[in-house]
DNA sequence: TTGTAAGCGTTATCAA
DNA sequence: TTGATAACGCTTACAA
């Protein structure tokens, strides 16, 4: 494995002069860069990256850390759409990626600490937004770049950036749908709790709501973590009532297809006799008996969106924390219908 | 942010023996290193990591190889899943993981490259396994330990280390079961064409008919690329024949999704009309309607081992190439029916 | 336009 | 058991 040295010797000049070919200096001519710059594919010379972070004190690598895997993480295509976009850009501003590979809370707080004060990172993106998320007054102290995909509490809001979609304004649109087509009874089935995104998408469910002067109904709002089951659960809750929904509005595709299931086994007919709506339109919410309507919220584009926004942050840190919000789009199918009485 | 130095200084001793305490070296008294340990705490020093790769020459990362984006990837449940195996052994075994953002194959190439020159990482583990892969003979030079998911070309058989499936037993194994389900007329819907994985399901699939007697129809072999769609366009090639297949075997879950829809909406009956089974057994194929028959072939299982086998790779050079192959197990879902004529 | 030399933060060798 | 000191491979003043 050849270093800068070997490339200096053997194109006759100083290794000084080899590191400003490869930082393609102007005050190089052009003839020594030419030299050098054969001499370095004979010799099939790359930097070695060590050396040269540790001089340079920054990696162009971007920390991306995944929810801990007990939460719904990797089983949601959500997960796998958002890195594509990250990947993509990353690719685009020749950024490496740096995962995370802790299976608990602990665990994930562990390696933030350890990727940002070892220098590993140059940047981070936190895939998920939860209430009382120790990493991000971490981070804010630190004043490491980052980014979250969600959004941080209100008492971070101007001073962490992040990519979100507006949920609430989304949930108060599908729920509005959902009662332009006469339904009255409407459930709503949650995701974690302590996810930003549930607590916004039951804001804008109450907000459609009491905008249409229907009272809420605390035995109608449900909430689960777990994937497929988590949506089964939820069914049972909210239809052994006396008098169940006509209507739920479910927080994720996935879990929606574990209600749809639930209730077909239960001998209801969607959307016949209960309509369904959700979240994400993630590949499978098309293909499910009968497909979804779902709120499609460019998934991808959060992705992308958050790779180019850590690497402005990263490129001036002094900039202040900036905020895109994503937009939404009603996919209408077949799991909708109105309300016959 | 601390160097070795300042935690030396405080503590008065030198920088060596701050090394050696965080090597936890036993030459140092206990006394020494505890008032160590209290200063790098009191100063939240943590060591930094190119300083260290650079003289240790070995970085504990492992860089993860996703196939083109041009191919299936994300889309497929596959990917999280294996993802998922991975990642839990790595966290065990205190690595950390880089990942590949090529979109191309010929950027792929570029960045393993630049991985393995660069010294950004210890081993790497392919998470696919095509013909004519110019990164396997790549690694194979440059002696860096890897590990691939699925298999080499025979000619690399017995010098590169892969985790793998018996690909070809278990498509012979449904194969079967389709035969023992008195269906004579079996298509074969199969993946990307250069993938050793499609290979060998149909080396399995022929030797099942034969077997049993049955000659090969090479109209009803069919392969695509395309998670769902290539379902879609395979159903049309198989289906408008004058005589068409009364089972099918498909690569894929996910493309029996695909072909369960097409199915249906020509109006066939899945089992009745026709018999559908595939392999991966990934979340989704029990949510379809019908549930799918479909060949679990222990996903997260291939991630696992292929960590694990990558550490001990880099842990022996020079041990030989080792094959582990993960099992399979056939889950009878409603997808298949007996023949009745 | 190029070369010399110091320094980035570690680890490891050799003395003490 | 500990301390000096020389690497590791690169970048960047400062000189020339």
């Amino acid at each position: 494995m050849s270093t800068i040295k070997d490339v200096a010797k053997l194109a006759g000049v100083a290794p000084s002069t080899v590191s400003r070919v490869i930082a393609d200096s102007p005050k190089i001519s052009r003839k020594t860069k030419e030299r050098v710059r054969e001499v370095m594919d004979e010799l099939g010379y790359y930097p070695n990256v060590h050396a040269r972070n540790l001089v340079n004190k920054a990696t162009n690598v971007i920390g991306i850390i995944m929810p801990s895997a007990s939460y719904a993480p990797f089983q949601n295509p959500f997960f796998p759409e958002v890195l594509r976009g990250i990947t993509a850009q990353a690719n685009e501003d020749k950024y490496g990626l740096y995962f995370s590979t802790g299976q608990t809370e602990e665990d994930i707080l562990e390696e933030v600490k350890e990727m940002v004060h070892s220098r590993r990172v140059d940047g981070i993106i936190l895939l998920y937004s939860t209430t009382n998320d120790p990493i991000i007054p971490f981070l804010l102290k630190e004043k490491c770049p980052f980014v979250v995909i969600g959004r941080p509490s209100e008492q971070y809001e101007h001073v962490v950036s992040y990519v979100n979609n507006d949920n609430v304004k989304a949930a108060r649109t599908i729920t509005e749908y959902v009662l332009l087509l006469r339904h009255e009874r409407i459930g709503f089935i949650g995701g974690r709790k302590d996810a930003y995104v549930t607590l916004d998408h039951k804001e804008g469910f109450e907000q459609a709501l009491q905008a249409a002067g229907i009272e809420i109904n605390p035995t109608y709002i449900v909430y689960h973590d777990e994937i497929f089951d988590g949506g089964e659960q939820a069914v049972i809750e909210l239809m052994a009532q006396k008098t169940p929904p006509t209507a739920v509005v479910v927080a994720d595709d996935l879990m929606a297809l574990g209600v749809l299931r639930m209730l077909t086994s239960m001998g209801y007919r969607v959307p016949e006799d209960i309509s369904v709506v959700s979240f994400n339109n993630v590949l499978m919410s098309e293909l499910s008996a009968p497909p979804l309507t779902t709120m499609d919220i460019y998934i991808y584009e959060l992705g992308f969106q958050a790779a180019s926004l850590v690497r402005e942050q990263i490129a001036s840190p002094l900039m202040e924390a900036q905020a895109r919000i994503v937009g939404h789009k009603l996919v209408r199918r077949s799991s909708t219908s109105r309300r016959i009485d």
